[in-house]
DNA sequence: AGTTTCTTGTATACAGTATACAAAACAGAC
DNA sequence: GTCTGTTTTGTATACTGTATACAAGAAACT
């Protein structure tokens, strides 16, 4: 055959590419609950029964039962005695912990922000901040989560510091969590956003000490949002 | 749990809503080849070879064989003596059969739409055969088939007859190969979209009887065109 | 004629999923 | 406290889809 040819075939099944990709059924049902779990969907408290997601999903128990009980091994589920599996909120030594990393090392990312941005970097923060705003002011909490969370990507990623993004990135879902939570009010939604004008402003003036102290503040107030949240589920 | 919650839940899982749309890896790729041998990309003549197209998707030998061997029982493939497989041009039969089942059919369709339609009901006809002339100017004759299929079927949908749309509905991988051999060649292309005009203009003016002898004179054309290039194979 | 290469045919193993039945725990009635 | 029914998960088995190894057949080459 010839080349022509050939090449013709690779392009008709370009379809196909994505074959490598390939997931079994329960590691999508995994990978889903988790970010539902992780997006406040299913709240914490929040039952799951097995044979009713299946019949949700329109799926058989097996791959359903394959997913539970890996969310139950990486801590997002637990085994209820009444039956089903409820999801783990965070607890206050999680709290402790991940605001504690987070003050260390989003700090310092914000620091090497400060020093080593280029003037032009800072438009795609300019524009998620003012995004917040537009879907702050139509009261649309629900998205702020994200806006938020793409804030932050775009801040860490000044660093210019792969393996300290990394780093922050290994508690991402923790993050988030909280952040949905916090987010939920409005008045911690609106001082998110004043800090993230002051932030910007501190990078750049590139005022490396400023804009730390501002983080920590920021991420303090997050913490003392959250662990107050807690006293009302208490 | 609260019935909130539940609601949450379902939102949380929307992307396993395509769960009922699985497919087997055979299944995708017998789609996959049917699309290229459809579109000729893949041409009537053209030899697989099952290990190479395994080897070439990163996929073991069994779903391509899967894929294959359905291939040759709908009548895309024949085996080869030496080994692997050929794509089947269509046969004069085929060519013969398929003409005249569409000169009936979709001369009906014409008339129907002559008389049926509404005055903005051709405002999408009007559209294609200008997207196709633009595609004609700039000599991008690959995307002719498919614009020209849009515009058929738009005609199709105007007789507001869904029985008959689903009979010439059958053909319809054969009409496509029959559209892309003939749309290779300019000179077609550039009739084709003025056989479209006047079949518009004769719509428009409600003239079911010159309607129905335009398509009828189309599609001996292009039946005329298609014989000719299997003599050109010879 | 013999050997090598190419390609498909066939068999077996394994992973993933569906489904049926068993087991355990809880709720309600007496 | 006992019994029954319901709910839910645990377990076993069957089936499908896929990967892979080896066999078989045909063509090409020497």
């Amino acid at each position: 055959m010839s080349t022509g040819s050939q090449k013709n075939i690779s392009r008709g099944l370009e379809d196909l590419g994505k074959i490598g990709e390939r997931k079994s059924l329960g590691q999508h049902v995994f990978e889903n609950l988790k970010g539902a779990i992780v997006k406040g969907d299913i709240p914490p408290g929040g039952r799951l029964i097995e044979s009713r997601l299946a019949e949700t999903l329109g799926i058989s128990r097996t791959p359903v039962r394959e997913a539970i009980h890996k969310l139950e091994r990486e801590g997002y589920l637990r085994k209820l005695s009444r039956g089903g599996f409820s999801v783990l909120g965070l607890s206050l030594e999680d709290v402790e912990e991940t605001f504690g990393i987070r003050g260390v090392l989003e700090s310092y990312a914000a620091r090497l922000a400060a020093q080593n941005h280029r003037k032009t970097d800072l438009k795609p923060l300019e524009k998620k901040i003012k995004l917040y705003q537009k879907h702050l002011d139509c009261k649309d909490l629900d998205a702020l989560p994200d806006i938020n969370t793409e804030f932050h990507d775009l801040l860490y990623a000044l660093s210019r510091s792969p393996k300290l993004i990394h780093m922050i990135n290994n508690l991402r879902d923790q993050i988030y969590r909280f952040r949905q939570l916090i987010l939920r009010d409005e008045k911690m939604a609106k001082m998110s956003n004043e800090d993230h004008k002051d932030m910007l402003e501190r990078i750049r003036q590139r005022d490396a000490d400023g804009v730390e102290r501002l983080v920590r503040d920021h991420l303090t107030r997050g913490k003392k949002a959250v662990m107050d949240s807690y006293d009302e589920l208490e």
